[in-house]
DNA sequence: ACCTGAACACCGTTCAAGT
DNA sequence: ACCTGAACACCGTTCAAGT
């Protein structure tokens, strides 16, 4: 509700793009229609048309951007395992703000494919301090994604229980399980001593 | 094509499925529309309505029964290593059959959430065999599941490479990071002597 | 009980026309 | 260059009517 601001200015790519978001994150991928979006610009759903190819190449422009303005951990220089962790808890974060873009996402992941992508470079730093061999870096890292992707699927779609504390639990499983699985690829050292779990987010 | 058959008799529920399965696996989730369903067993598309509430519910149909006769592999008393890597490989080929019903399937995940399926009682049974405590078998089975489906996700929507051997090695270094993660999880022996690979499938 | 035709309220998109 | 109205080819679904 509340459109107006858009009378008379020329319709921008990033006007129409924002609001397109706004409509996802307000009634899901089902919420966003060209022609909701027209009415919501207060336009024509003819005049989309002429800053966007079609519906998929809109989504795919919202998409792409969100991949890219990604907010993840910088190198703060603890051990592999500890950033791991927080790349997880990070992405995890970023999908939840957002769950209908990341659910079209993760359905075209040919849209976050790019090899520079602040992802994948982090995620390569990280597996390289756990010792994963350069040539195994895509494969491992194609793989871990695949399984976070699937665990943010399984928490958007409500396959986890209300419990809060048990999706927390969950998610902690997840990231353990993880952290052990790639140990047990690398045959390396089993972690530095940990504190029983006191984050808090 | 090829339909007929269909002729004076009182069209049911299994032919309904059955003819909007092969839909779905031909042309997607998209290629599926109550209209052409109708078109192709020959039907007017509100006949339908008729032995199913509506599009939701028949989606619902033909998933759920593809869950109850998913084809696992049985209790051969192998280490649970072997049993756990044969479950993925069941999964992953059950999925890849019909990639358009599975991937509505993972958007539902309320329609798999039987725990007397035979999905659930098989993993339970052979994560207790690797000693997950009792209390901890339904988060554990859940972080498994939404593992799996991510990578089962992530090679439907062909986020891996051409090479269909790179593919294979991508499935076998996520089950072995399953694996460790579980081991680690449990603090169990780093698993029997296994020879280096020389299955088939 | 089972099927149907017409109709309603939506879609995405093309095309020719307007300024 | 940017916007628009009318139109086309689709959707899922309701409802009143047929046998």
């Amino acid at each position: 509700m509340a459109v107006s601001a858009r009378r008379g200015a020329p319709l921008t790519l990033e006007e129409i793009s924002t609001t397109a978001l706004r409509l996802m994150d307000e009634g899901g991928v089902a919420g966003l229609s060209m022609r909701k979006l027209a009415a919501e610009l207060d336009v024509n759903p003819m005049s989309l048309y002429h800053h966007v190819d079609n519906k998929e190449a809109l989504l795919r422009v919202i998409c792409s951007t969100a991949a890219q303005r990604l907010e993840l951990p910088p190198d703060d220089g603890s051990p592999w395992q500890d950033q791991l962790r927080a790349l997880a808890v990070a992405y995890h974060r970023n999908a939840m703000e957002h769950p209908a873009l990341w659910s079209h996402l993760h359905d075209h992941p040919e849209i976050i494919q790019d090899r520079d992508l602040v992802l994948w470079r982090t995620l390569y730093r990280i597996l390289r301090l756990a010792g994963v061999p350069e040539p195994e870096l895509r494969r491992t890292s194609d793989v871990l994604h695949a399984f976070v992707m699937g665990f943010v699927i399984a928490e958007t779609k409500g396959h986890l229980p209300d419990d809060p504390e048990e999706v927390e639990r969950g998610f902690d499983t997840a990231i353990r399980l993880i952290t052990r699985g790639v140990e047990g690829l690398t045959g390396l050292s089993p972690r530095p001593p940990t504190p029983p779990r006191t984050s808090q987010g």
